[in-house]
DNA sequence: GACAATACCTCGTGTTACGATGTATAGCGT
DNA sequence: ACGCTATACATCGTAACACGAGGTATTGTC
């Protein structure tokens, strides 16, 4: 899938995926593949800027003698997946634009 | 809308709007508008790039005592929209994703 | 004892949208 | 005459962002 296409949606797939139950890094991608492919490097960015923006919380916990990371979505990270759910119908919009235009010539 | 959100949307709306007939960028603007804002430094890099990527040719043209650059799409032009068209249902099954996921905490 | 899988992280790079800014002409009101 | 808005083009610097390359460390498995 083109790289531009992600954005804007990378942010809210992370946030979808620990919504119902708290995640960390490496299963969060392996639940994100059959949806959207993203590296490890691109999600520890995005975890890293969603805890910035106060979307999630971070809490270390031994699991098998291994350390995780486990994020928890906050009220913040919930309204982003609103207001994303909110901006779909411009998306729409942009789409049927693009299916109109020039429809005869296809 | 959110800028992140328009990525990989914007070079396709304009190629859209130049789908049917040659347009020139000011025009090509207040097309988009009821679809997606985009400003003029935006839009000109886009028109510079989709150029550079033979999206699109350039001719100028005199109206009205004033130079005009009108832009007409190519066949790889309308071959990247069908690619955006193709790519769609992947963006759907990204929404819907978002959507799915801990619905029953809405 | 090599290798994949699990689990985390950092750095540099290329793409890109945008605001700020600049140039120039046409037309309209006062 | 003068300012203002609309038309029409363009460049530059910046900040955001996804990614590949690379690094560290542990736990199985063959």
């Amino acid at each position: 899938m083109d790289i531009q296409l992600k954005r804007g949606m990378l942010d809210v797939c992370v946030l979808a995926a620990i919504k119902s139950e708290d995640s960390y890094g490496y299963k969060i991608i392996k639940d994100l593949k059959p949806c959207v492919e993203l590296s490890e490097s691109t999600l520890y960015t995005i975890l890293k800027r969603l805890e910035g923006a106060e979307m999630l919380t971070v809490r270390t916990a031994e699991h098998d003698g291994r350390l995780r990371k486990y994020y928890h979505i906050t009220s913040k990270g919930l309204a982003r997946i609103n207001e994303f759910k909110r901006e779909w119908s411009e998306v729409m919009n942009i789409y049927q634009f693009v299916c109109k235009e020039g429809k005869e010539n296809d």
